[in-house]
RNA sequence: GGCCCGGUAGCUCAGUUGGUUAGAGCAGGGAACUCAUAAUUCCUUGGUCGGGGGUUCAAGUCCCUCCCGGGCUACCA
């Protein structure tokens, strides 16, 4: 489908905002994962595709939380934001720009769009009452009340509605209310807040939701349902609340003093703003980039992904808002359903509740994101993620099927590479070839499980073919080789289509193609000529088996921060401290130690110092007279490189070092050698001469990072 | 209570505008192979498509009704 439109789409791309209270678990990832798996698919396709997202950081919670932990609102998103950061970059999620609700081009886009609904007419000013904590000075939200229910006289319900009798009220009808916060009793105040009128953009939203296609029909249903009302007889749309009176951490509304927008009405317009982060940072780069051309512009489409639950902000409060600034309402808002894993709510206390960084502790992103791809679909349905049927489904399709392919073709052909022109293979690769437009139709209408079936039905044919024509058995006789390379050659092309089809999804796995291969996988329509000529390299595993007891550790480790988390006493892991004796299984000798001893302690400050950095060997190469010295070229990433000498010829031969990741001395003063001037050092352990070890990094770093 | 979405082989699901003996993957059973990460390939068991009624030459597919599961919302039409 792309190879007959030459006109490139142009993609704005965000996902809902993370809020700043939490780390990023398996849940949020479902949205991230099937952004992140369009985004590339777009790309892939050719289209001008740009990624934006950001933490969204103001609200009352954040503002609690900094006060419970003793430092300042700003400290604490800025921790939050680089674990996100780091969650999301570790499960090979790659945003265009990711920012924060909290910058300034954040509060100056807000006072534009507040600038536009007060020129519109749309704000009304209201008395509002609300109970306040006096010992906390601050308003409360109904769920940092408890009470004892006013119609069943349950003891200790919340802010809002029993669990006993399930009645509903507000925090003010509570009997014997407590601040959650303080143990205060509350007292009721009153204080003006500002409000949007939504009604009256009701015309516009109602033909909106109806017309536009923007909407899953689902969503325009339940829309039209509960908020719209049938034509003849509308609902009334309820004004909404949009300012919070201090203190609150946010930004204060210009024209009202002493008064803060309600974080809703920021965290939507961080996708703007980040969108303005993005254009500024192209633009000192020499690309110069408009926002007006992005949010401003009738060929840009704006791609919203959200979950469900936060349909009611994105389908009627913001594009109102951002119809009364002029700005591009969204083309789609793609609204996905929640994660449960086992058939139920994921539960903290079950070990369901899986933080990604737990994850990413015992098991690779690429199982996870190929799972989800499996399961999602273009409708609002949650999905199911079974613990067995995750390891079942990786192993069987990744592994035992796609991977397979490569695994049992790859090494006949390490000495001849592929061949010169592509073999008769009666049509297989055709056949998948003309797949593609179809899987790719099913990529852009996010039914990734469709894509993902239609993509492993070429791996079932492909398998077959590998199965028949036996290269195992035509290699042991010299005068078949060059069967052995047509047979292995189409093996192999076929391998490399299903890896093209499946790189927005395992882009690790397309890169490892392209690598096994020697040309890389840039585009999708590199799935529709065959590769051929190109020399194999030496076939290495490319993907892990899913190990059950890896799984299981997996749910252990979060049932144990959660009950850690509860408060409950923790089973002290054996030499878990520091000077502490331990079972020593492993025998390490005291030698090395011995002949070096610890330095004298430093503070951090000290080791802040050193900038240390993930670096990637580009080059190495023989340096002519010196006999320890080989000569790297390392990249930082983004074109950035370094040229270092560095002593470990003996240990290490040119050719296995390049491609490969090491710790890089960024900031160390360039020397001048014999050989030329060698900026940097690369670290490394052991005394020297053949017993030099260099660092990696784990699986998952990035050339460019640095080491904390 | 209302609204919405589902109920297809043991499990996860496909089934296009109603059209011939209802499909796939996994799991189960049997065999082959041994290049490949105990991977692969071939054959095979298995379903009154939630129940009932209706429309039609023809219904998993449309209509009515009931049962079950999930979600949203709530005593307001």
């Amino acid at each position: 489908m792309p190879a007959e439109t030459p006109v490139n789409r142009r993609l704005l791309v965000t996902s809902a905002l993370p809020y700043a209270n939490g780390p990023i678990h398996i849940g949020h990832l479902v949205e991230y994962l099937q952004t992140d798996i369009w985004v590339r698919f777009q790309k892939l396709t050719g289209n001008r595709c740009v990624y934006v997202c950001a933490d969204d950081t103001h609200g009352t919670a954040i503002m609690i939380r900094a006060r419970q932990e003793g430092r300042t609102e700003v400290e604490l998103i800025a921790d939050m934001q680089r674990q996100h950061e780091t969650d999301f970059a570790d499960f090979l999620i790659e945003f265009d720009n990711y920012g924060s609700t909290n910058s300034e081009e954040n509060r100056q886009l807000c006072g534009e769009l507040w600038a536009s609904i007060r020129k519109a007419g749309l704000v009304k000013e209201q008395e509002v009452q609300q109970l306040f904590d006096p010992e906390a000075g601050t308003f409360l939200a109904d769920r940092f009340v408890r009470g004892t229910c006013p119609k069943c006289g349950a003891a200790d319900q919340p802010g809002d509605n029993c669990s006993s009798c399930g009645s509903a009220y507000t925090p003010a009808d509570l009997v014997n209310p407590v601040s959650t916060l303080s143990g205060a009793t509350p007292e009721v105040r009153t204080a003006p807040h500002l409000f949007i009128e939504l009604e009256k953009l009701h015309g516009f939203l109602r033909d909106w939701v109806e017309t536009s296609d923007a909407l899953q029909p689902e969503i325009a249903n339940y829309l039209k349902g509960h908020f719209l009302g049938p034509k003849d007889k509308p609902l009334e749309l309820r004004d909404w609340d949009i300012s919070r009176p201090a203190p609150y951490f946010g930004f204060e509304i210009p024209d009202a003093p002493g008064n803060y927008w309600y974080v809703w009405f920021d965290a939507p317009i961080g996708y703007i703003a980040s969108t303005q982060q993005w254009c500024d940072k192209q633009t000192v780069q020499g690309n110069v980039e408009k926002l007006d051309d992005w949010w401003r512009s009738g060929d840009c489409e704006v791609h919203h992904f959200i979950g469900k639950d936060i349909t009611y902000f994105h389908t009627l409060f913001w594009p109102g808002m951002l119809k009364t600034a002029g700005l591009a309402l969204p083309t789609k808002v793609h609204i996905h359903g929640f994660l449960t894993v086992g058939g139920e709510k994921m539960s903290k206390s079950k070990g369901t509740f899986v933080n990604a960084r737990t994850y990413l502790n015992h098991l690779d992103p690429q199982p996870l994101r190929y799972y989800y791809a499996s399961k999602l679909s273009a409708r609002v349905d949650d999905f199911d993620l079974t613990l067995d049927d995750f390891v079942s489904k990786v192993n069987t399709d990744l592994v035992g099927k796609v991977v397979n392919l490569a695994s049992r073709a790859a090494k006949f052909v390490e000495k001849t590479g592929l061949s010169k022109e592509y073999p008769d293979d009666g049509g297989l690769f055709e056949q998948a070839a003309a797949a593609g437009d179809e899987i790719a139709a099913a990529y852009e209408r996010c039914d990734y499980s469709h894509a993902m079936r239609l993509v492993l039905a070429c791996a079932d044919r492909a398998n077959p073919f590998v199965e028949e024509n036996k290269p195992w058995e035509l290699r042991k006789d010299p005068a078949n080789t060059d069967r052995v390379q047509e047979v292995c050659t189409i093996a192999l092309n076929l391998f490399r289509q299903i890896a093209i089809y499946l790189a927005p999804v395992l882009p690790k796995l397309a890169q490892q193609t392209g690598e096994l291969l020697n040309d890389p996988i840039t585009s999708w329509d590199q799935s529709q000529t065959p590769l051929v000529g190109t020399p194999v390299a030496k076939f290495q595993h490319l993907m892990q088996r899913v190990e059950t007891e890896k799984v299981q550790a997996m749910i252990d480790e979060t049932k144990q921060n959660a009950a850690a988390a509860a408060g409950e006493p923790e089973a002290s892991a054996p030499g878990a401290a520091a000077g502490t004796t331990f079972d020593d299984k492993w025998n390490d000798g005291p030698e090395p130690l011995a002949t070096e001893p610890l330095a004298a302690e430093c503070v951090y400050d000290d080791f802040t110092k050193v900038d240390l950095r993930i670096a990637r060997v580009v080059e190495a190469n023989h340096v002519e007279g010196a006999d320890k010295l080989l000569q790297l070229t390392l990249s930082l990433g983004g074109g950035e490189t370094r040229n270092v000498f560095a002593g470990i010829k003996k240990a290490y031969a040119p050719e296995d070092l390049v491609g490969r990741l090491v710790m890089y001395v960024a900031n160390l003063a360039p020397r001048k050698m014999k050989f030329g001037v060698s900026t940097g050092m690369v670290a490394a352990s052991g005394p020297g001469n053949e017993e030099v070890f260099l660092l990696s990094p784990d699986e998952g770093a990035k050339p460019g990072q640095r080491v904390h």
